[in-house]
Order: C-alpha cells, then sequence, then structure tokens
DNA sequence: GTCTATAATCAGATAGAC
DNA sequence: GTCTATCTGATTATAGAC
C-alpha cells in the first residue's frame, strides 16, 4: 500500500555501476532484466485480461498468477498490490492510447475522434480493455497517486481536448456542449454496455456493433 | 442459493386456511404483515441506496443492516441471500419505471421516450438507481430466474420498444438503427458515468447535467 | 525469484437462545 | 423475528525453504 511505483521499464537503465564484486557483465544483467520485463509484461497482459473480463473485485490475484502460470508469491514480488497490479494494466492500455493519438494521420479534428472512439470500442470488445466499474475507492486512491497513469491520462485528454475545441470551432461539434462534457461522453464509449449488450445479442459482427454505436454517440438517435 | 423467491407482497393472500388452533384473527395477521412489509421495504430501500452508491460487489449485508439497524441474522431472515437482496432491489425500480410508464400522458412516442431517459437519469443522480456493474455471474443468473424481474423487464421494454418503432414510423428516430439497439442505448442512460463525472466536475447542476446528457443521447454530439 | 504453506482478514451465511 | 456469537469459505498478503 505503501509504494506506489508502477514495474515498468519506462525510464532509462538503471544508475547502479557501483562496485561489482569481481565480474561486471552488464550483457547479462541486460538479459536478467529484459526476462523480467518479459515476465511482468506477461503478468499485465493477463491480468488486463481478466480485469476486462470481470472486473477489479471479482478478478482474483490467484486466478491472474494461474493464467501466468507461477504462484501467486511469485505475482507479488513484481507487484505490490493488487491495486498496483491493476494501475498497471490500465497504464499499459493508456500508453497504448497515447501511441495510437501521437500517430494518428492529421486529416481532420472530427475524423480524428472518431478514430479514436472506433479503436477503444474495438479494443473492448476484443476483451483487452480493462475497465474499471469506477466505484472502487482504494483503487482509485492507488490510480491518482500513480504518476504513470495521470500523465498518460493527460497527455491523452489534452491531444483529444485540443480536437474537440478545433472541432468546435469548425462548426463541426456542437459548440453548446461543453468541451469537457463531450470529452467524457468519449471517454465513455470504452466501457458502454451497450457494446456487450449487442454482442451477446449475436445479431451483429464486431464491426457492425462498432459502427452503429459510433454513429449514435456522434449523429444522436434521431434522425438527421 | 436455492430459493430465488422474492419476499414480496405482490402475489395474493396465502392460500393457508386450513385448521386454525384455536382463535382465527386474520386482522392481526394481516397488520403483522404490514409491519412486516414496513420493515422489508426499509430494508430494500437502504440497499437500493447502498447498491447506487457502492454497486453490489462492495456492498456488504452489515452495511445494509446496520443502516436499517437490525441484526445480519435479522435481514437474513427477509431475505435469502445477497443476490435476493438485491434482485427485490432492483425489482423495486422496475415497478417504479412501470408505474411511470403506464402513468404518462399520451403525447408523441419520441417525448415519451425522452421523459423515460430524463426519469432514469434524474434517479441516477439522486442516488436511487440501483445499477448492477453487469459483469457478476451468479446476480446475473438470480435475476434471470426471478419472474417478477423478468416480468418487469419485459413490460418496460414493450412499452418502450413500442414508442421506438412508432417513432421511427414517423420518422423521429433514424430507422437505420435496429430498435433492439435504441432501447440498449436508453437503458444505458441508467448507468451512464458520464453523469457521475460532470457530477463531480460541480460545474453544472443535477438540472442541467440531465438535459445536457439528453441532448448528446439523442441529437449526438455533431451540430445539426 | 520461485515455490509451498500459512497467516490474517473479511464477508456471506447460520445456530441457537430469547 | 430479533438478537449475539459463530462457522465457513474465499481472498489478499506474507514467511521461509530452496
Amino acid at each position: 500500500m505503501s509504494s506506489n511505483r508502477i514495474p515498468r521499464a519506462s525510464s532509462r537503465q538503471p544508475l547502479t555501476v557501483a562496485s561489482p564484486p569481481v565480474q561486471a557483465t552488464p550483457a547479462k544483467v541486460s538479459f536478467k532484466t529484459q526476462m523480467l520485463k518479459v515476465r511482468e509484461d506477461a503478468i499485465v497482459q493477463a491480468a488486463s485480461r481478466l480485469l476486462a473480463e470481470k472486473g477489479f473485485d471479482l478478478m482474483t490475484v490467484d486466478e491472474v498468477a494461474a493464467d501466468v502460470g507461477i504462484a501467486k508469491a511469485s505475482l507479488y514480488k513484481h507487484f505490490p498490490s493488487k491495486e498496483a497490479l491493476a494501475a498497471a494494466a490500465m497504464v499499459k492500455v493508456l500508453d497504448r492510447a497515447c501511441a495510437f493519438l501521437a500517430n494518428l494521420p492529421d486529416t481532420h479534428p472530427l475524423d480524428q475522434l472518431k478514430a479514436v472512439v472506433r479503436w477503444m470500442m474495438q479494443l473492448q470488445l476484443a476483451g483487452e480493455m480493462p475497465s474499471l466499474p469506477s466505484q472502487n475507492s482504494s483503487l482509485r486512491a492507488t490510480l491518482m497517486n500513480n504518476k504513470a497513469y495521470m500523465d498518460g491520462l493527460m497527455e491523452a485528454s489534452d491531444r483529444m481536448g485540443a480536437w474537440i475545441e478545433q472541432a468546435q470551432a469548425q462548426g463541426l461539434i456542437n459548440q453548446q456542449l461543453p468541451a469537457i462534457a463531450v470529452l467524457y461522453t468519449l471517454y465513455a464509449r470504452a466501457c458502454d454496455p451497450v457494446l456487450d449488450f449487442l454482442k451477446m445479442g449475436e445479431q451483429l459482427g464486431d464491426e457492425q456493433i462498432v459502427e452503429l454505436v459510433l454513429s449514435t454517440c456522434f449523429d444522436g438517435l434521431v434522425s438527421r
């Protein structure tokens, strides 16, 4: 509960070069670090999947460990708590989102926003969007104190917020709506229960579901 | 886990009239039954409030009992399980919803649909909408096996479904959209996280939030 | 670092007196 | 029916051997 550091090798190499006993083998250290990262990535991926499938409360650490094929105690060597594990999963998708935003071709702001929402919904339908049922307090606190998470959230919000304001300035998005409300509405598509309901109905394919919800989100339900 | 019966006095009087010991006192039985109902209503109301506030997983039976001011064991005399308790809360709001639907003035289908969505969102903002984070399996099973719940859900869906089809026939709602998708989209406003986010922002009052989300739901984000 | 085994806690459900 | 006290199982987290 004390350390909220997320064990992701997003920073530079370790700074410890001081006084190696006999054989300084930086290559082997790098290899071990690499192995460690692979292992941790596997853990985070399993957590992410289960988080998307069952949510934070119903996901158990035992399940995650079993899914990876390691003992639970080993998992706790990598992550200090269940909250930190979930936070790592959230940071991972946020990083993916930021990468997607950064690489998006610079077309029109409205098209870019639609592309982002489409991407989020595809991720959710693929079972790779770790949704956090928003109510849990301990998890919220952990996330708020997590720098990597907050930074990613801020970066994504800044980019999308700029597009929203541009689209409003061009008259493409309703100027009556506060930009923050538009942003929330777009974010909410990442955990829209309509997607799951439509998928359960088995009448529509994933692609159709995405386009349908995208249409209702931007164009509304009424005829145009 | 075995009995999914919800202790609501929605059916007729008990059928047991056989062999009363000495004094048959139906008046007193009625009074006791009434007291029982009041107590159960208090329990359900507390559960409903906590369910809206924290969700099913984070709500504990201890809390509900403490909120009502009774012992947990007493609560279990009324409801056989936590799932059944939550189901009773859901049935209660569904009944309220059906009553609202039945008493709605017969104006235009689109106005009626908007009125329903407005009502649902007001309920959520008032903290009286017991949202079920949809993922829990045991709860889903309990609800699916609950006749009162399924009946209420069916009745509400039939009424709203009819309005949706009428509105589509009149060209008021996009005919391209499957009616079921429209229904899901409306239902989803009852647990829309955007409402909570906007409320947390403290920039808008409840009434403004409702009208804003209502607007994005029916008219979409783009300019018209 | 990984494991087995276990501690510690919490929450759903029940026993049994009154 | 209501209570206190308890059982039971599940779950987070850790100790300690290797």
